[in-house]
DNA sequence: CATTCATATGACGATCAATTCATGTTTGAC
DNA sequence: GTCAAACATGAATTGATCGTCATATGAATG
């Protein structure tokens, strides 16, 4: 599952370039589409526009392809989050729009959100990795504004995996099951728990 | 992918129930341990010791066993969830030892986790509905302790899955990836944001 | 324009899992 | 103890995907 051949070599003209794009591209779109699993080399294939052998020159197998491809999401996303949070001015609003962003980012990529979760079950390591470094990252943040005195201190890495957490479960709940809603109802309330917690 | 077919009757001797289970729990424990797309039905069968033509006495698939499980397991969980947090005398009490038995149940049963997990990519609709199932219990008890005075005033739908999901990562990252870190740790500074938030 | 490397193809063989089914065994009601 | 229904079997069929390979085309170089 976790078992790592040798890398093909990258392609080395324009044209290799751009139909080793295309395939990524179509296995992006069909794997988020429809699946992981379900998605055969040929699905993909046929999507791209190209023969089924060429695959096997940019590609060693399915789960390679998924990889490059949470690797690639995770990069977009963190671009996508920190731009959001780039202008802030404290935490919770730091909070308040990498949620937004992230919700946002569900919304407008709904396949990207289900191959990431479904690449738990492909290739532990590579989601994990994903998770880690999301947490690795928040938890500095939440570190930071401790220092600040912006946040009460607590413990960053726990902090940092529940409020992951959170935007996980409210990405799926209100970025792909319910899109209906307007995303204010939901920051403000979820905005509301980190800050104060529920109290009295 | 969430197509129904006609269910297969009940077994109608104690002989049909007792092979029933067996393919049942093998199948949990094979799907549990290995995964469920990797898994084939004669992997299930071998372990049951049984045939493999048994198992289409029974099952029409490998959907439908995971259908079975799924519904099991929410059951097990809702039922180890309820018995903890019975004797609690607040709803922050409950927060805190439903997270507690929350972790503990995934430690105790990782495969029971993982097959949840992976049902979302196997029958969209049973996983929702497992969510959708605990997340209104959850809010009702959210609004029951509103009404009691014992938390702010909040929505409670949107607080209800943001605390899901917290539980949900912190069970992936402290019951499955890390099982040596005291859970009072984790327990302990999760609870802290449930009750006070991290603003000072 | 000849040569060479990179890229592209899709038919084909090997592999594997799902499901059926003809046949045999067990159970429990009478 | 008989008998019909329920249950059990695993070999054989079916269907699908993977990954290879012989062959062909494209592009760049001198």
């Amino acid at each position: 599952m976790t078992a790592r051949a040798a890398a093909k070599p990258q392609p080395k003209t324009d044209r290799g370039e751009r139909t080793r794009r295309k395939i990524l591209s179509a296995a992006s779109a069909e794997i988020g589409r429809r699946g992981f699993s379900v998605t055969s080399i040929s699905d993909i294939t046929a999507a791209a526009g190209v023969g089924q052998g060429t695959f096997y020159i940019y590609f060693e197998s399915k789960e390679d392809v998924l990889r490059e491809l949470v690797l690639q999401l995770g990069r977009d996303l963190r671009h996508h989050l920190s731009g959001a949070i780039a202008r802030t001015k404290n935490r919770l609003e730091a909070e308040r729009e990498g949620l937004r962003a992230f919700i946002e980012f569900v919304r407008g990529n709904p396949g990207l959100y289900r191959i990431i979760e479904e690449s738990q079950f492909v290739d532990d390591a590579i989601y994990r990795r994903h998770y880690m470094d999301f947490a690795a990252t928040y938890r500095s943040a939440l570190e930071v504004a401790e220092q600040r005195g912006e946040i009460r201190k607590g413990n960053a890495e726990v902090r940092a995996w529940a409020l992951m957490g959170m935007a996980v479960l409210l990405g799926q709940r209100y970025g792909i099951w319910d899109v209906a809603t307007p995303l204010d109802d939901v920051i403000g309330p979820a905005v509301d728990l980190i800050g104060r917690g529920i109290q009295p």
